[in-house]
DNA sequence: ATAATATTGAAAATCATTTTCATATTCACA
DNA sequence: TGTGAATATGAAAATGATTTTCAATATTAT
């Protein structure tokens, strides 16, 4: 039976990568992935089957896939269909992921402006976190 | 305090790169931006110096960097000091820049709501240009 | 000038990611 | 349940953008 309700058809390796992220809460490289797959012993999956299951898991929409300029993608576990942003500090290097969207309306802004059908974005903001900030006037 | 004496101790491959980039309106790579230079003849500067001249660029305000996913940096002329966001059409590659930036009181919201400083952002949207989607339609 | 300093470029190194290819696993279906 | 086709896997090699090295040049200050 070919029922395709969603079609989840999830390889091996990449039930093991989904397990892994589901441990994390910031943004990870295909590597850290694998290390801790590694780490966490049992059969873990080679690296070049992490970068496959990512590739995979992104097309699927489970896994949104960060690009910050140091030539590094970054994954991290979404909603299905779903995205989000980060503020990311460059003190602490952590990153806090924003509950909701902070441009959604602006699709149509653009559309009605360019005649720009928008599909996507790419936003995050860089800066200084509390805690950082804090420290920093002690 | 002495506003307009700005730092532009550029060196001649930096120049160099810096003309080559007046003529082109869209986003360059290294490499791009480095046959340009061989194109044009005279004593273009080899490719580590444009990488090094970008760098030099992007530090002194003149140049933007922008990473858009694809493993290449790209890299246009900005007004010292400014930034601008992109609509980029992933039918045609081409990329428009917007005239302003259409997130800038975001700041504010977010100082107050998690106690960030935000200090830069990078927010580029992709999605079909008005020609493209017109071809598709037609 | 002359010595000290900075810039250049060719080739080598780096490093994340992708590809190759041979082997192992899963799947369709008779 | 077996059998062959299709898919998944991983180690090693390839790729490709960027960086580093290092020796030769050019620039600058003295």
């Amino acid at each position: 039976m070919q029922a395709n309700k969603l079609d989840l058809r999830l390889t091996k390796g990449a039930k093991k990568v989904l397990e892994a992220m589901g441990g994390i809460r910031t943004l990870a490289t295909a590597q850290d992935i694998h290390s801790l797959l590694r780490t966490d012993g049992d059969e873990a999956p080679g690296l070049t089957t992490v970068y496959r299951a990512l590739d995979a898991l992104v097309s699927q929409g489970l896994v949104q896939a960060v690009e910050l300029g140091d030539g590094e993608k970054r994954y991290e576990l979404i909603k299905p269909g779903e995205h989000h942003h980060h503020l990311i500090c460059s003190s602490c290097k952590d990153s806090v992921h924003l509950d909701q969207c902070l441009i959604k309306d602006l699709d149509t802004l653009i559309k009605s402006k360019y005649g720009f059908q928008v599909s996507s974005h790419l936003l995050e903001i860089f800066g200084t976190c509390k805690k950082c900030s804090e420290k920093k006037t002690r």
